[in-house]
RNA sequence: GGAGAAGUGGCAGAGCGGUUGAAUGCACCGGUCUUGAAAACCGGCAUACUGAGAGGUAUCGGGGGUUCGAAUCCCUCCUUCUCCGCCA
């Protein structure tokens, strides 16, 4: 959520930034700045009517300790008519309070002056590309027909067991799962961050705090009797973690990570785009969060990304980075890096991570602040990326490493699978 | 799941219908003293909104209610603790 002082500092500022979305925000943003008017307004009458209340309450005490019935019973009368107004007051004041959360919560994060304007993603930038598409001999599979030939994932038993989208991984399978998990977590933690197992499944609140709700709740599944929801990466219960925290000074850069499966409904998705481990409603992900200071947010952002190269590099994928166009961009962020690599069998390009930097917009659902130097709060930037998510580095990796007879698990991931090749 | 008890500032802990945004202690910050430190003493020390400012308003787990007035009374939800049951 963008701040409301923000937007009444220079709203033009935050419409001209949101063209790069391709949305034109001018009627919502005058709305907000109307709106936020009027209830500044009513707030401050309501305001003087309360002070009036709680004088003339002070004074009833203060006559009932002297004795003097009367005049208090007198005064108490002149409360009647002070009530209702404020009665009155209160619920257009109330009701002015969550209109404005209302429109608030429909404005997306501003982009940053380096995102593309764009609308889809045609218009997403190719920073770099590193590596070139590995050349096969031979016919090269897919990687479920792979995955079904080495007998690594059992797609249609995921199927009775559960539905579609619930694969489930045996043998080498699972071994390579669990391996890459490890290794992801076992950088993650050479690079600094701490290591968390959070809770699989989020209450209401965090659900609005990282921005997944209101905007997005088809996208998580509901748990109804509990009124709880399967989280739908990691980010979720890493980031809530410090909602409503105030940070004691500005001396801070708080980084953690943590492997958790995500659940996602994926309504409405089709065709090749869900074959084999494209797209799955549960799937695993070792997760990088970050909590900085705005001064420190866009360092923060190169070492993530940096830090996924180095991760694709080490498992010897052919990779290309993207800079997200505003219309590609999701919802909170106000940047964002894709990450895709080249599945060679299938001939294109798979997306593995993305890392964005939220600046103050979760912060700001948050609460999440800090004191500076002047002991005033602040609020704290967020990111966060995928470090990475599995099922396509599996695809990828069983697809590319693929040789005629077997699949070669990289250098970097065999200290952690214990074999170096499928067969 | 059943039966009880409790939730107050960073922590501990008063207050149980009226100048209480909240005693007191600890912690923390600033100062005096000291060669330095400790001790002692003095001062400061919640958050948010609003206002140019003085100030105003709200917040004592969350929400609702009673009252001129609620941290204090009532309802409801949540959480924690103790006991019982069940269980990896």
């Amino acid at each position: 959520m963008l701040e409301i002082t923000r937007i009444r500092a220079d709203k033009d500022a935050v419409i001209e930034g949101l063209k790069t979305r391709m949305i034109d925000a001018t009627e919502v943003v005058n709305n907000i700045v109307a709106t936020d008017e009027s209830w500044r307004a009513k707030k401050s009458e309501l305001d003087s009517i309360a002070a009036e209340m709680n004088k003339i309450s002070k004074e009833i005490g203060m006559l009932f300790k002297e004795g003097k019935r009367d005049e208090a019973d007198a005064a108490k009368a002149k409360t009647a008519t002070l009530k209702e107004n404020e009665k009155n007051l209160k619920a257009e004041v109330d009701a002015l309070e969550n209109e404005l959360q209302e429109l608030l919560y429909q404005v997306p994060n501003v982009p940053q002056s380096i995102v593309p304007a764009g609308k889809s993603e045609e218009d997403n930038v190719t920073v770099e590309e590193i590596g070139t598409p590995v050349q096969f001999n031979f016919d090269a599979l897919p990687h479920w027909e792979l995955a079904d030939k080495f007998g690594l994932i059992d797609f249609e038993t995921g199927v009775k067991v559960t539905g579609a989208g619930f694969p489930i991984y045996k043998g080498k399978g699972a071994k390579l799962q669990r391996a890459l998990i490890n290794f992801f977590l076992m950088e993650a933690d050479k690079a600094g961050y701490e290591e968390f197992i959070p809770p699989h499944v989020v209450n209401e609140a965090s659900g609005y705090g990282t921005g997944q709700l209101p905007d997005k709740e088809g996208q998580m599944y509901h748990v109804g009797v509990d009124d709880l929801y399967l989280i739908p990466t990691a980010e979720v219960p890493l980031t809530n973690i410090y909602r409503d925290v105030i940070l004691p000074n500005e001396d801070f850069s708080i980084k953690m990570t943590g492997y958790t499966p995500c659940f996602r409904r994926e309504a409405g998705s089709y065709g090749k785009d869900v074959r084999g481990l494209n797209r799955l409603h549960q799937f695993d992900k070792v997760e990088i969060v970050r909590i900085e200071h705005p001064n420190n947010s866009e360092k923060a952002l190169v070492e993530m990304v940096d830090h996924i190269k180095g991760l694709l590099e080490k498992l010897g994928l052919h990779y290309r980075v993207l800079r997200l166009c505003g219309g590609d961009l999701g919802f909170t962020s106000a940047i964002t890096y894709d990450f895709e690599v080249y599945s060679a069998a299938q001939g294109r390009w798979l997306e593995v991570s993305s890392v964005s930097c939220f600046e103050t917009f979760q912060a700001n659902r948050l609460k999440l602040r800090f004191k500076g130097e002047d002991k005033k709060t602040q609020l704290c930037h967020t990111l966060n990326g995928s470090a990475l998510a599995l099922p396509r580095i599996v695809a990828a990796l069983l697809e590319n490493h693929q040789t005629e007879d077997g699949i070669m698990i990289p250098e970097a991931l065999r200290p952690f699978t214990g074999f170096d090749k499928i067969d």
